[in-house]
DNA sequence: CGCTTTTTTGACCGGTTTCAACACGGGTGG
DNA sequence: CCACCCGTGTTGAAACCGGTCAAAAAAGCG
């Protein structure tokens, strides 16, 4: 119980009381790597702020595996409103802290401050925009491209917070993977093999650098964005022309 | 302008003189198959709900081509709220008849109705799960097993209203398809080849039939997907089984 | 230091894609 | 009424990518 809501949308909803009402009702969790939070079909009873770490959202296929249909990093938003029950799991990627937020808190303040929901709806909006990113990047793409895409992402997502640069990143990046080959393969929807080879593949290229198995370095994200729109794919790489960037990109900074 | 709201969330969330206010400041709009409802990045000035017909929701692919991400049909909100600009464009699938709703007339209601709120974020949720249920459906797949759970969609989605019947449909069910081949083979990130291949397969085992191009029966959806669980493709097919149903298929009816 | 788990690499197979030709359907105008 | 045409849909053949099976290599761990 009580533990600093530190979320920026939920923070700026609330006035100093109703915010301290929240915060006595909340409470610090924090979860080892492969750790359960809740699953599909849970009764859904709080909302989850990530304040460091990634969660891993799945959903169980109709062939009984399960597949993993989203990533939530540091400083997003799991609302727990989303509906009585959770249409999804979600476990840990990596350790984790979050703050548990209980709904009915929530839907407490909800009268009084309008604005609150408001946050939720908008971290739902998010999620959907994501899913559709998503989509995007699994469609129409070669192996390499959703490699490509799982960088850009991570990078989008995980990284701005962790350095404190700005987002323009023409030099080199460096994270941590979340997630192992196989899980990497699952959100992609590949096999961990393939996942492999194009890793190897880009290793070759000068793509990326890897100094552990989940220690990448990323020289120029955009580099690795434009092979991967000039739909290529494994072949003769050892050696490949400067390649000069692409003529437009999603999010590419304006140079 | 004035037309009555036919959204049964809607309606059910405000009070009579709301729910006229909200109608005098709709209006009703009509779309020939084809037109351009919004685009993406355009200003989000309306929701919409829909009467009649599939709308197809498009973004475009860092390649330049366009992809279908989502339909919405008869029933559904297409909400106008999600951030200031579209995240996607809209365009009629099919003739298409479409209630507009500007977001301000639903932002001055708010206030008073918190309900509507509710109602919107619920519709954006829906959609959410419809994402996700499309993302289940798109991976690890085979062509086939695509194919089919387009047609479960298809069904699942946009029948029940038509005929008024249950939703144990054992009975043959027959809809028009709101989509060409190519368009079928975008959403289901095929070529055109192979979705034209594999309806000829269906037809040719007597799960589906064509009475004109657009106009398909499906005698047993239950049949067809379970031919689609057991991994079906291409191959020996004249004969087969009665084929028992599966054992567990999402949403079968409890028979 | 051996153990297990994860990752990499290899060889082969098969389904989709690709490229290309063909058939069908609906409309127009002679 | 039929010939013609164009867009849409179907069918065929070959190439290719990623999947699968299998095994070696590397990393992690007690």
């Amino acid at each position: 119980m009580a533990v600093s809501v530190a979320h920026e949308g939920i923070r700026s909803a609330l006035t100093e009381p109703q915010l301290s009402k929240l915060e006595a009702a909340s409470e610090l969790r924090t979860l080892k790597a492969g750790e359960l939070l809740f699953s599909e079909g849970d009764k859904a009873t709080h909302s989850f702020a990530v304040l460091s770490g990634a969660v891993k959202l799945t959903k169980t296929h109709p062939d009984g595996e399960s597949r993993i249909i989203g990533l939530m990093f540091e400083g997003d938003l799991l609302c727990g409103t989303c509906g009585p029950l959770r249409t999804c799991s979600a476990e840990a990627g990596t350790d984790l802290e979050l703050c548990a937020i209980p709904v009915e808190a929530t839907s407490r303040l909800a009268g009084e401050a309008p604005k609150l929901e408001r946050v939720f709806f908008q971290a739902a909006l998010a999620e959907l925009e994501a899913r559709h990113d998503w989509m995007l990047l699994l469609r129409g793409s070669t192996a390499f491209q959703r490699v490509a895409g799982f960088f850009r992402l991570l990078i989008k997502r995980a990284c701005p917070r962790g350095s404190g640069g700005r987002q323009g990143y023409p030099e080199p990046v460096h994270l941590t993977l979340p997630l192992s080959r196989a899980e990497i393969a699952s959100f992609l929807d590949v096999t961990l093999e393939t996942v492999s080879r194009q890793l190897t593949l880009m290793k070759k290229a000068g793509l990326i650098e890897f100094s552990s198995m989940r220690q990448v370095t990323v020289p120029d994200i955009w580099l690795l964005a434009a092979h991967a729109e000039s739909s290529f794919q494994g072949g003769s790489w050892t050696s490949m022309p400067q390649s000069p960037y692409p003529a437009r990109m999603a999010e590419r900074p304006a140079a």
